[in-house]
DNA sequence: GTCCGTGCAAAGGATTTGCATAATC
DNA sequence: GATTATGCAAATCCTTTGCACGGAC
């Protein structure tokens, strides 16, 4: 089933929001719902703090950064969302589906692919098992070039 | 060859900093040699910024934070030092000898381990050119808990 | 002697927190 | 109506920068 953002598709999927907040035990608030949506907005799985309030700011929402921070760092805890700490100093947050994946980034745009490999999930299991750790998560960041950056470099 | 802190061995190491300091085109002063020499201790691999300034303000070593941070910088610019984003919100560095490895991470004790895996290796080459993707260079972190910090769990 | 590096203090950017108000249940 | 969330501003943490002085070459 594929989701679309129009408006006949919005009440279901609100919906959805609705019962996710309230299994993470979090109560139903604009914000919360708000922010909620746009990590769903399928052009883009990857945002800053301050790009999710950026779009806010834009779209005519009266949402505090404050509170951007707050929901995130709750989403986090609640497992909603993840954190990822690429390279530099923002935090980039992501909708936690129910997949896990690693990621390719592109230093020149900033770009984030995704991409799953068994080979590497089933070596990464036996590395931890060798080194007698045992492993909650992880994260592979690949970082380079993507093919529309390398090809306008010229 | 096993490299000891020891006095005697201490000045053929000095000396071997001080062509990597010319190597790297950095003047030879005392907080970059002092910097390298902590970096190369071997009973820690991972620091913290201000873990290595503690470390001098214990020795009473007369280095500022400030300096601290410039000649890590300078040390990752040059190459000789990676800089790490592991989960927190400091940089963690580390000296890069030749050889790349990944890492990992208590999240309990905070200990890191190094692994190197060629499978792994080989298979993100194979994801990168399969995503038309350059790759530059790589970061995989295992976080989990130790072995022991697993068995005083209890 | 010139130029670069350092220390200190101040600035900067990302994120968190205190508090009064406003919203949820 | 009680409790929790929000917005704003101030505070905090990590890191960088400006400037006058000291050290390397």
């Amino acid at each position: 089933m594929v989701m679309e953002n129009g408006d006949q598709q919005g009440f279901k999927q609100r919906d959805k929001d609705k019962i996710e907040l309230k299994n993470a035990g979090l109560k139903i608030t604009a914000p919360r719902l708000k922010i909620l949506q746009l990590l769903e907005s399928a052009d883009q799985r990857h945002f800053t703090a301050e790009e999710l309030y950026q779009e806010f700011v834009q779209s005519g929402e009266e949402i505090g950064l404050a509170t951007v921070y707050r929901v995130l760092t709750q989403f986090e805890a609640a497992g909603l969302v993840i954190r990822h700490h690429f390279e530099g100093n923002q935090s980039v947050f992501e909708l936690a589906k129910g997949d896990h994946h690693d990621h390719l980034i592109c230093v020149r745009c900033g770009r984030v692919e995704e991409f799953m490999d068994d080979v590497i999930e089933a070596r990464q299991q036996v590395i931890s098992q060798l080194a007698h750790f045992k492993m909650s998560h992880h994260f592979l960041n690949i970082y380079g070039c993507c093919q529309t950056c390398e090809t306008k470099k010229g």
